[in-house]
DNA sequence: GTTAATTTTTAAGTTTGCTTAAAATATAAT
DNA sequence: ATTATATTTTAAGCAAACTTAAAAATTAAC
């Protein structure tokens, strides 16, 4: 397999569980950078190859095989960015691109010890689940999207979504991260901003923010 | 840069410190495992960026640039063996083809991070000495290939060549590694093999070996 | 329900890093 | 020194993963 299935294996995959207007296609389209020519072309190869289900002006699918492929990727790109926070201290918003690219060339092999040497951890440090030596994991942790939350109510950042350079400077600059503690001021006003009380303070958050950050409802104070 | 000029370059600069009968062309042949033709195709592209000096039918030679980029590279790959094998725990046979491929996914921001965290290494697993950040290195250890070895003295083996796949299995077997004695019982027969007594018993090397060790010499007991 | 706008596909072409086969040059052998 | 052998280069071509431009199909707008 080749860096570049790897990759539109992969970002099948992710699109796939976020679900959105646009189809799946148009958004590989911006994910990888490369013309709608090239997908269509990628997607009739691993068509071929059985590893995703393809047929003219319909949503691509992965396989079950095709799902496994970008499972493996997945893992390995969320076991780096563990070890390199973890072991080699490096910077929670610099790991991503790193990881990006080690991901392609590190053995089943190799991943497996480092799985082995962080003693298997279940979530990466923007708080996405790592699948385990089988493409298992728990996706389920109960989160929902900022922009869902009451009025009023406490919550714990669970999840960043960390594709978008903006805003992961926007997450640093305001000390974002998971399981940070947050308070719904105010739900969206007209001008698509959301209040939050976070950090000792009260920042407005814009509506592509509340969107990429996940939470976990916590109990009131009685 | 591509990964195929990261591994001509390489290439280029390895075969050339091993001074050899055969042109630095041919042997690239062998090692990159391409035809003669890619290797005269890629010598001009090289050339044309100012990275090796190259004239039909000369020995090809690395510019001050492209010796840079060459130990740029050897740098991530001794780094990235070294901790595989002393913070992964990976065996020492493995590290080479994983390192491989790491290292041309490597930030020069990421190695660097590397050599911090294993406190600025001066040899790798294999006995190779890692250039620093600014490429340099001790390549003076004052060793000698163990076929030039005189009969009757002892030696420390300080360095493995550990490219062919053959030798990795045979030292392997026999526990040859960087560190461990050995004393010259006999040299060279004339069916090509030199004796030598290592680990308590007598092995006889075939040449092949013999021209891959590298050893010190040490002071005879009184 | 047409027409318009958007998305996807087809077709043709590009670049990189190879390949094989043949020609050119260098090296070795007698 | 000439011939034979080996190496290197040139020439032509291929596959992967793109590109742009035009055509086809879908979706949205009125």
């Amino acid at each position: 397999m080749s860096v570049s299935t790897d990759n539109f294996l992969k970002a099948v995959y992710q699109l796939h569980s976020d679900k959105h207007q646009k189809a799946v296609s148009a958004r590989l389209v911006e994910r990888l950078n490369v013309s709608g020519a090239a997908i269509t072309d990628m997607a009739k190869h691993l068509a071929q190859k059985g590893l995703i289900e393809y047929e003219p002006y319909k949503e691509l699918r992965l396989t079950n095989k095709g799902r496994e492929k970008a499972l493996a990727v997945v893992r390995k790109h969320r076991l780096w960015e563990t070890f390199l926070v973890q072991v080699l201290q490096i910077p929670w918003e610099k790991v991503h691109g790193e990881a990006e690219r080690l991901e392609h060339q590190t053995s089943d092999y190799l991943i497996d010890k480092i799985d082995e040497f962080l003693d298997y951890p279940k979530l990466d440090p923007h708080g996405d689940p790592i699948p385990d030596v089988k493409g298992e994991m728990d996706e389920t942790i109960n989160e929902m999207v900022l922009i869902a939350g009451k009025s009023d109510a406490d919550f714990i950042i669970t999840r960043v979504q960390h594709h978008d350079e903006d805003l992961m400077e926007f997450y640093n600059k305001h000390n974002i991260r998971p399981g940070k503690g947050l308070r719904v001021i105010s739900k969206m006003d007209k001008f698509g901003f959301i209040s939050v009380e976070m950090n000792g303070s009260t920042i407005a958050l814009p509506e592509k923010i509340a969107r990429s950050l996940y939470v976990k409802p916590i109990a009131k104070n009685p």
